[in-house]
DNA sequence: TTGAAAGCGTTACCAG
DNA sequence: CTGGTAACGCTTTCAA
């Protein structure tokens, strides 16, 4: 009475061959009404579970998806992921995640142990990746698909955020609100780079531009926390001193903010901060945080419906599905 | 040149039987030096990647672990999915993550899925999982191992929290601080109880006891933050109102310092407020929050050890493997 | 409409 | 030390 029985179990039950059995289970050929209820109440009396292992072994789907991410601590990624699994229970399929901390051994790792396990397919949720990487498994013939981050000039299939419009809503916002004098907190990915430029090309059309020098943040491993913090204290340190910060993600504003904190300034009375990602904590800290919104929910399903479509082969060429980001007004952001 | 290359092939390059193929992978039985050569560098050359899911139709391990928790979007849980997620790796195993939202309906779904694919084993990190079905399972021969939740009065290995302990520290921590009265801001869940006896008892080691009744919050699904920042809207209502209140999670105690600075009290000058769970958000939050720690990482690497070791049949006993929460002081508390 | 038999890629047992 | 060969549980022709 455990999990040993099989298909041949529930074919002797239902006197009927295990092809049959098969066929009743996956809905194949024609089965008479009368053998398809002996096999349906044989598998019910007898708790028959199929066995996927030796059925993915055949050729069919394991319905297990890999999900590679930098950090499943990092909210962001955790949100996502969440929403990815979400999505995929949905259709039937299993998520196992794993966190690469940005290290490009580890994913290897990884994705060689995926393919071992012969997952249906690979999501990138940002991170290392090599494209070389990425190259081989489309060599290789296995799906896979990108979210929020994007390879530019490489043709794969991807769901990202529209960085450069987040970047431009962000200054808009900020400059309607009066500010002229911005600094920008960011890391030196690609993403942060799309949402300067953005941002930039909007004050650019209002004539402003940035009053000091952009200093990225190299070390993308280090806490955001504390570097959003550091870079934030030198632009607080200038004389001239920015009105506003416009800070890539939700931790290098908080970091901002605390910097902004320890100096004795008041947010948003003596300094507007602007974050990015709208996590689950941008509502909790204080004051709460004005950020741009990125549709994790949406993007989460609309990876997951991409590689899906791209398992049923409904594509072979390659789409980039390109999401809007939102601004929620909170209340670390005021008129000057 | 694609995933095609089986141990056929390589026993077809190295001039050998797929037996010994198999054997030196395996490192089985007696084999040459010179064939064990031959095999590697076939292997090398082919670059064969061993079918897991043909070995685990053979009886061997999937090396995949299902993992349950309530909502991997939970910091908490997310924080907990990590460090099992690395452990599990690190022992060569694949974490599978499937969120229940609490919902029995859900888990089910999920442990039935698994179970087709054929899981290791499973970790229930907290949520609904009723008893029955964890008996079942075991009934199966399944190996599974719980975290971060009791099962008092039922043999299953373990590994959780003191957490009659952990209320125990908070409440001598802010006795004294001397602090007389004091209110609770907890779920209605075993652990949150646990955790209430425990600071009962210090308080009563101290002659105090409660000046309000204790509210449990029941809605276990709805916002923790909000729940939070109701039960504590109440406490800070009556006329002789604590000078510090307990939350039996960091969200809970976010909620609390929002509800006192709604009505105008400084936390930690006007109340004081002590977490539980030492987050990553405690240490964002304004005040940081003096809060309980639940040393999440050591857990996660206890369940896995523990459950690998159940593997390997190492116990047919039930373990209970119970751990310490300590004391993280910030700015949320302070002398009376 | 149903069934027999040939795989899928491994491992395990038993000869040689 | 090495190699046949029978499983493992399922899907898929191809006949009947």
């Amino acid at each position: 009475m455990g999990l040993k029985v099989t298909i041949y179990d529930v074919a002797k039950e239902a006197k009927v061959s295990i092809a049959t059995v098969s066929n009743v289970i996956n809905k194949k050929g024609r089965i008479g009404e009368k053998t398809r209820r002996r096999v349906y109440d044989a598998m019910e009396k007898l708790n028959y579970e199929p066995n996927v292992l030796a059925s993915a072994l055949m050729g069919k789907q394991t319905k297990t998806i890999g999900l590679l991410i930098p950090d499943l601590a990092n909210p962001f990624f955790s949100e996502l992921a969440r929403s990815i699994e979400d999505r995929g229970h949905e259709l039937g399929y299993s998520i196992v995640i794993c966190s690469t901390d940005y290290q490009e051994e580890k994913e290897n790792k990884y994705i060689s142990l995926l393919k071992q396990k012969r997952v249906d397919g690979f999501i990138f949720a940002s991170g290392f990746e090599k494209q070389s990487r990425l190259e081989e498994l489309m060599q290789e013939d296995i799906p896979i698909a990108i979210v929020a981050r994007d390879y530019p000039n490489f043709a794969v299939n991807a769901v990202a955020l529209d960085d450069y419009m987040g970047g431009y809503l962000a200054a808009d916002y900020l400059i309607k609100l009066g500010h002229k004098k911005i600094g920008i907190v960011a890391l030196d990915v690609y993403s942060n780079r799309e949402r300067i430029r953005g941002f930039k090309d909007a004050m650019s059309e209002h004539g402003l531009k940035f009053i000091h020098d952009i200093e990225l943040i190299e070390d993308i491993k280090q806490s955001h926390l504390d570097a959003g913090r550091n870079v934030a204290k030198k632009y607080l340190q200038y004389d001239d001193k920015p009105t506003a910060l416009f800070a890539c993600n939700d931790l290098l504003a908080i970091g901002a903010i605390q910097a902004a904190r320890r100096s004795g300034l008041y947010v948003p009375n003596d300094i507007s901060i602007v974050g990015f990602d709208n996590t689950s904590i941008a509502s909790i800290v204080d004051p709460p945080l004005t950020t741009m919104s990125q549709p994790i929910q949406l993007m989460g399903r609309e990876v997951m419906d991409l590689i899906i479509s791209i398992f049923k082969g409904e594509r072979d060429d390659h789409v980039r599905v390109t999401l809007a980001p939102t601004l929620v007004e909170r209340d670390s952001t005021r008129t000057i």
